[in-house]
DNA sequence: ATGAAAGCGCTAACAT
DNA sequence: ATGTTAGCGCTTTCAT
């Protein structure tokens, strides 16, 4: 009998695979899904008919018989912010290497979250939910526990779920350590309104930060921009808040924490057109090292994005198969990345100045 | 009987609904699937139940069942492009609003392609597919072809799908002439390597717009930059075609046409790098209007990435209904957006030097 | 180890 | 207009 090559019609089923292999169509699912009991001959006879069919099983109807998705839905914030696109990545490489599929929903505006939450939560739709960087609603928190799906957060905390973020109070305290270290006094510090915990936890840490070193605190230190969007995370609310600063005039700080790096890009465009020069006049520290902190060499708190997300994945899935595991915080260290905005290194060729607890900078080792 | 509100436990079928109302399944599907024929009093019925039960149908069985996914799957080149990013925003929403599920395949390595084409065409699992920018080995054309599966391209063409891309010649041909009237010769280009279509495209904007204006064109005005990745549409490739034009001396080009914002980026350190300041001594355009383009004051064609997204994925919807379309290539003509890196504005109050063919800026007008 | 049969939860064709 | 029933394509007992 002559192999023929099928062209892949549309509707190939197991059953054909299994009158062709001559088995039942229970043997046909166990070797497709590797179930131990067959033997290795019928196992391969199955396998070249269905390679020879080119069978492919339906999504779906495996969906609904297993009763389980194989899917995972990130909700996450979308008004064009790096940071988190970043962990994106990471969440989606590790859900693909998982077999798993990614649904995706961008939240552009927060009144959104609940109907995408209800979305997710549709009867068997996803197997785990991963929730960016939201403050929920009461509301949606507790939809979200009494449907038991597994959810994990990513850049924000609640003893309710699992989470994964980064060590806000501890990264805020080397930037701001960094700068005083390097004798930029006064260091004042551009922060996002603490709506948000990141933006609570930053300052205290910038607080005390001054403190350990014997520095003092003052009001005036810290600024806020006036542009809410992304929680003030956004790259005008630094702009805004430096021109704040500049207008203190010779009061002005000589070195600055900036809460966020795309904040600090604002920031530094506001000196620029000030005249005053990054880090000659002015030093800075930044936080999250997006991309963009590399173009800018802005010295920064790296966070390790692409990590987070495979981290999430990571435990989403955990939870999926041991239900009623402890809730659990990951919480990762961010990493100092000395660039030139700070002023530490001497010149261009990447000599530094001394200059104690400094990580050294590991461009591009993530990925 | 006191309707008592039952807690959502796991399996209530529609056939719980249908008992509780006092109708049989089929009139419940109907009424969930507003098929008409059902009275309003029974509908009201089973609504109310339905409600009261908190009934939720189960995805995958009405997928199965239907024979329709119901989603609809994005493969995306994903090392941090901004660009697609921007486009991706459009895609989801309309997505969202058509009630379709995006599920979304980053592209970190072009050999990844084939792996995610196989499976977003598993028996079911899509209804439609959404390619950016990646030229397709013919093996998987051939795939995507013989499956039937609606596809569209975004930034790309091919004789084969639907797409929608931008008249990359018509923005070219803008950028330039733009720096030509504005006086700034000679005007050289930054290009990407001429592996893809845009760059290619752009090239022969940017070589028609001297012709045509009488300005002659000679090979040192067109540079490309070594780094390959993203096609070399990234920041690295910029800032070495930029160093190699500066290598030029006094003979390199006052003005340039840059065949994307990423590289203008790149281009524009390496400027200042060597104490040439923009637009003051070298003016620049750049292509595409990502977000940072606003940051940077770069003067650029604008592509309308948002609005590409929500057109890409209307023309997946459409196809999917009406099979046997003519296959249709949408293109959207680039607008130049004139912000201080071309020096055609006097002053930053926004004051423009009178120069024709200048669509005016409109800022954020998309979204 | 394998086949037969009973679901999984829904839709749609067919009666009435 | 509505109830009944046969699929949708697979997994998973339950026999053997």
């Amino acid at each position: 009998m002559v192999p023929k090559k099928e062209i892949a019609t549309h509707k190939l089923t197991i059953y054909d695979v299994a009158r062709e292999a001559n088995v039942g169509v229970g043997t046909v699912s166990r070797v497709l899904n590797n179930h131990p009991s067959v033997t290795p001959q019928t196992r391969q006879r199955v396998l070249d008919v269905a390679a020879r069919l080119n069978y492919q099983p339906h999504t779906y109807a495996q969906r609904l018989a297993k009763r389980q998705s194989e899917t995972i839905s990130a909700i996450i914030p979308f008004f064009t912010n790096y940071f988190f696109i970043e962990i994106l990545q990471g969440v989606q490489d590790r859900i693909s290497q998982l077999g798993y599929d990614l649904v995706l929903y961008g939240v552009n505006n927060l009144d959104q979250v609940e109907g995408y939450v209800s979305r997710a939560l549709q009867r068997g739709r996803v197997d785990g939910i991963l929730l960016f960087s939201m403050k929920l609603p009461e509301k949606v928190i507790l939809r979200l526990k009494e449907t038991n799906v597994p959810v994990v957060l990513v850049d924000t905390i609640s003893p309710y779920f699992d989470s994964i973020s980064v060590a806000n109070f501890d990264g805020a305290y080397a930037a701001t350590t960094h700068l005083i270290e390097l004798g930029r006094l006064p260091v004042g510090m551009v922060n996002a309104p603490l709506v948000s915990t990141p933006a609570v936890e930053r300052l205290q840490g910038y607080k005390h930060a001054l403190e350990t070193h014997g520095v003092e605190y003052s009001d005036d230190l810290v600024k806020t921009g006036y542009s809410t969007k992304q929680d003030g995370f956004n790259r005008e609310a630094g702009y805004e808040a430096m021109v704040d600063f500049i207008k203190m005039g010779e009061n002005m700080p000589k070195a600055f924490f900036i809460s966020s790096d795309i904040q600090a890009m604002g920031a530094i465009a506001a000196l620029s057109e000030n005249e005053l020069r990054v880090p000659d006049d002015i030093a800075i520290v930044g936080f999250d090292d997006i991309e963009l902190a590399r173009h800018l060499k802005l010295t920064t708190m790296r966070q390790p994005m692409y990590q987070m997300g495979i981290l999430a994945v990571d435990r989403v899935v955990t939870r999926m198969s041991n239900t009623n595991l402890e809730i659990l915080h990951t919480t990762f260290s961010p990493t100092l990345i000395v660039r030139e905005s700070c002023g530490a290194l001497r010149n261009s060729d990447g000599t530094r100045e001394p200059s104690p607890r400094v990580t050294p900078s590991s461009e591009g080792s993530l990925r």
